[in-house]
RNA sequence: GGCCCCGUCGUCUAGCGGUUAGGACGUCAGGUUUUCAUCCUGAAUAUCGCGGGUUCGAGUCCCGCCGGGGUCACCA
């Protein structure tokens, strides 16, 4: 492999938009490649335009550009081997089709519809019969004149076995009889992913193709298809899927859903990665925060596991919440942006400091705005529930916050530590536990029981609305 | 159904003939604490899918079975 230039590829069709699956073979795929100083290309495989779905093509840049998965090659930035989306490489496929009829492996077939789907009836799982894989040359030509649409079929040896190192399976081989004849080009003219991708990852000069296991069993093909070419084969690596926590296979009827979906959803885009790399692949305890350069230098493609591995949420939120503790607050801001009420942002100093605060509580940015609500609106105080908190009669609760409010209006300073020192005195002379005199505190001033520490609340809500808010609860 | 791949705690995995089968996430308990969380400590959870071999000795090698997954389109 040290003499080889590597060079993979992540090839995939804009029909929708690629699942958290799909994306981490894109992850392995540019982790390959960066590993090796290589390339990381990406290519559009639009080549069934009836099931295009719009908008998808952009979105497979946008999870890719979020990921921090940058490409070297692609639709937009170009490259040497371009163009990069299949229907603009047309004539190309059409080249190579014709070769392989005239060198004898590949054939044209004129069975229609009708007939393929009969061949089904009695048997589902029916391959092609073969049916005009021996017309003659003259039958042939007489159905071309005649305007007859047709295919072009693979003209696969019916014996044999295709045998191949696998870089995560290992030595495969499969019996060629496994494969019908699949059709390469088909009647619009259009190629199927079978030619089209091995014709352009050859011209691509893609080193090591990296794909997801359900392209196993039509290998066959595209290495008979490179042998008749006379073209040397790139190196394969087929990864094993995602399945969903029933162990199914990952897929959208099931909710599997895309990157950007996580990422709406409050994931940072580093942690998104770092699970990702940790599904089927094992480094040291799987719980270190990497960095997509710190993955490149760990990466080892014959490590990758060949059982499929299930989609475990929770990892992902712990790798999140890691990875918010580890962020700044400052940086944090900025992740925030789309997650917080537009309001909140011009106050950035005090959503800094709540930010402080709720970091290690977070497991996704969704998380904050909900955390921090009550200190941008006047929470709703149920009086009842203070005096639950407090667990002694109104008036007795009455005195100790009034004793609260006078603390807090006598004391010049009011820092978190102060106010922690002078409260924590005047909790022992109230004849209530500290459990009671805080919790029914923290109620007052925020409306519910789970807070960060009192005293930064104080803090942060300022003297002026702390006041305010204590005093209202039995006025 | 044919073919192919896979099978160690709930999950991700370490293990490459001799280990008390290890770690992480999760779970539970305890500690810290005015609540929650963080953090720290500890615990439980795997007769290594099952059954046969080979071997002094098997999670590790062989065979069979079972289970899961993939694939069998003019879809990728």
């Amino acid at each position: 492999m040290a003499d080889t230039h590597v060079r993979t590829r992540i090839a995939p069709s804009p029909t929708g938009i690629p699942h958290i699956g799909n994306t981490r073979t894109s992850l392995f795929d540019y982790l390959l490649a960066k590993k090796y100083h290589g390339e990381f290309i990406l290519r559009i495989e639009d080549t069934d335009q009836e099931r295009l779905v719009e908008g998808a093509t952009e979105k497979i840049y946008k999870i890719h550009d979020l990921l921090g998965l940058k490409r070297d090659e692609d639709p937009i930035i170009g490259g040497d081997y371009g163009p990069y989306i299949q229907t603009q490489r047309l004539d190309l496929y059409q080249k190579y089709a014709q070769e392989l009829v005239n060198t004898g492996a590949a054939y044209y077939c004129f069975c229609n519809e009708e007939r393929l789907k009969d061949l089904h009836k009695d048997n589902q799982f029916a391959k092609y019969d073969r049916h005009c894989r021996n017309l003659s040359p003259e039958e042939v030509q007489d159905k071309l004149d005649s305007g007859s649409p047709y295919v072009i079929r693979v003209k696969l040896p019916e014996t044999g076995f295709s045998v191949w190192h696998d870089l995560v399976q290992g030595k495969l081989s499969l019996p060629n009889t496994e494969c019908d004849d699949k059709v390469l080009m088909k009647s619009n003219g259009i190629p199927t992913y079978h030619l089209a991708s091995v014709v352009d990852d050859h011209l691509m000069k893609i080193s090591h193709v990296l794909r997801g296991v359900e392209w196993m069993m039509s290998t066959p093909v595209h290495l008979f298809l490179y042998e008749s070419l006379g073209w040397e084969p790139p190196t394969l690596a087929h990864v094993p899927l995602l399945l969903g926590p029933d162990k199914s296979k990952l897929s959208k009827r099931h909710g599997a859903k895309s990157v950007l979906e996580y990422l709406e959803d409050g994931y940072l885009p580093e942690a998104i990665n770092n699970f990702l790399f940790y599904l089927g692949f094992s480094y040291k305890d799987n719980s270190a925060l990497l960095t997509l350069s710190e993955m490149v230098d760990i990466f080892d493609e014959t490590k990758i596991q060949r059982q499929n591995a299930i989609f475990d949420i929770q990892k992902l939120d712990y790798l999140n919440s890691q990875w918010i503790k580890n962020f700044s607050s400052e940086e944090l801001f900025t992740k925030l942006n789309c997650f917080i009420p537009k309001e909140w942002l011009g106050e950035k100093d005090k959503v800094i400091s709540i930010i402080n605060l709720a970091k290690e509580r977070m497991y996704t940015l969704k998380d904050f705005a909900p955390a921090a609500e009550y200190f941008f609106t006047t929470p709703n105080v149920d009086k009842q529930l203070v005096l639950e908190q407090s667990a002694h009669s109104e008036d007795d609760t009455k005195t100790w916050f009034q004793k609260s409010i006078d603390l807090i209006q006598n004391n010049k300073d009011y820092s978190s530590e102060i106010l922690h020192q002078e409260f924590a005195k005047a909790q022992k002379d109230s004849g209530l536990s500290p459990k009671e005199a805080f919790m029914s505190l923290r109620v007052a001033v925020s409306g519910r029981t789970i807070t960060p520490p009192l005293f930064d609340c104080f803090v942060i809500l300022g003297k002026e609305e702390t006041l305010k808010r204590l005093s209202s609860v039995f006025s």
